[in-house]
DNA sequence: GTCTATAGGTGGATAGAC
DNA sequence: GTCTATCCACCTATAGAC
């Protein structure tokens, strides 16, 4: 993180930053090299080419993710805390890397030319479906409400610190901080926010839904004609 | 949208496609003018170089965007009925193009050299103010809860429908479709639990939200240790 | 308006000295 | 292990014929 013993994590750290600011194909080799404090040509040393070197630093990362994210379930003693934990870990890893959202969006983004199925698919296993299950035990203690597909509530719930992090120049400007983005208390109300968000969407009594004028469980898609 | 009549639009479009798929940097001229079909040093003809050729693409998009959204409102009679339609729209045009939500994602993504800012900032000024108003509207007729950070709300509630494109291969392979996303009638059974989801967090009377172990509106943000 | 040809520059990757 | 030097491919952009 700070001051790397060997050539190599120095090397991966410079491409992380870089990666995540520029993307894959703006950064070139030189730029890493320069960044690491080492010639461009030892990189070739280390790793086999660019993208081998971008697939490393994505299985480091990944993989911290994984981790960071098991060890907030492993913490949580019921569905909801488990949720609460889950959405403040997503804030924390979130927000002292501030760079890392941005090189798992892009990879999200670029995911036609995938270079991180695998690690995804495993982010899926571990993390996701760990949150479902959750949900469906919170749905059979009759905490949160049965008339919900879990798969949905749970992308639900982790979208809101995803895309706050994303969008973080856009966020910024909305909310009247410009494009550096929000300052880090306005990141933690948020996270704070999202939490409340979801639990109250998943525990809100269905009596609570519809209740207006538009159709809501019906079939039809035709929204209203003007009166 | 299908056989351009003019040779300016046909690059316009190709170029959005290329864009959109493999980002700013990994698509070159050549590409664009072969997806054109014509010779690529014509776009030199038509715009002053690569970046200027890329702002009007990405003006395009967002000026329908909002347009978009901002027909969503105008046929909404409640504050409810409002963000069901706004959800809905966002699901429309989002599924109707399906490589325009990954430049928009790009562009949020690559903000430090921005691109859009001055149309991210229209974007949010149209439709996420009027957002934040229909919630406070709610809020004050009593239907949504008070307390709750209205522009929070409005962020979550956005969050759902772009999370759930942009994320599209992770999303297809924790849903079980693959990495090839989600197919059409799933996005369209996520954008009704999406409105769905907001609405229940928004009417959820205040006494719904915290009645657990874990500590909610107390201050301290340590998780409780292992018993 | 649309093309051919090409200049000018940069990037990924290698060879080989130290 | 780390560096210098360099090759080759390819990309942006321009010049100019038609």
């Amino acid at each position: 993180m700070s001051e790397p013993v060997d050539t190599r994590t120095a090397i991966l750290d410079a491409a992380e930053r870089l990666f995540s600011v520029r993307g894959f194909a703006a950064t070139t080799i030189k730029q890493i090299g320069a960044a690491a404090g080492v010639n461009s040509a030892l990189l070739y040393y280390y790793f086999a080419d660019k993208e081998t070197l971008y697939r490393e630093v994505l299985g480091r990362l990944l993989t911290g993710l994984i981790a960071a994210g098991g060890k907030a379930f492993d913490e949580a003693h019921s569905p909801e805390e488990a949720i609460r934990s889950l959405v403040r870990a997503q804030a924390a890893t979130l927000a002292s890397t501030p760079f890392v959202p941005r090189l798992i969006a892009r990879e999200l983004v670029d995911n036609d030319a995938s270079h991180a199925t695998q690690h995804i698919t495993k982010l899926a296993a571990e993390i996701f479906t760990r949150l479902c299950e959750m949900i469906r035990e919170g749905q059979r203690a009759g905490i949160f409400r049965s008339n919900l597909d879990p798969q949905f509530a749970a992308i639900s719930t982790i979208s809101q610190m995803v895309y706050f992090h994303i969008a973080r120049p856009a966020v910024g400007i909305i909310l009247g901080h410009g494009t550096a983005g929000p300052p880090p208390d306005t990141a933690r109300a948020f996270a704070r926010h999202a939490a409340d968000f979801a639990i109250a969407a998943l525990t809100a009594p269905p009596s609570a839904i519809p209740r207006t004028p538009s159709p809501t469980r019906s079939r039809s898609r035709m929204s209203r004609r003007k009166a």
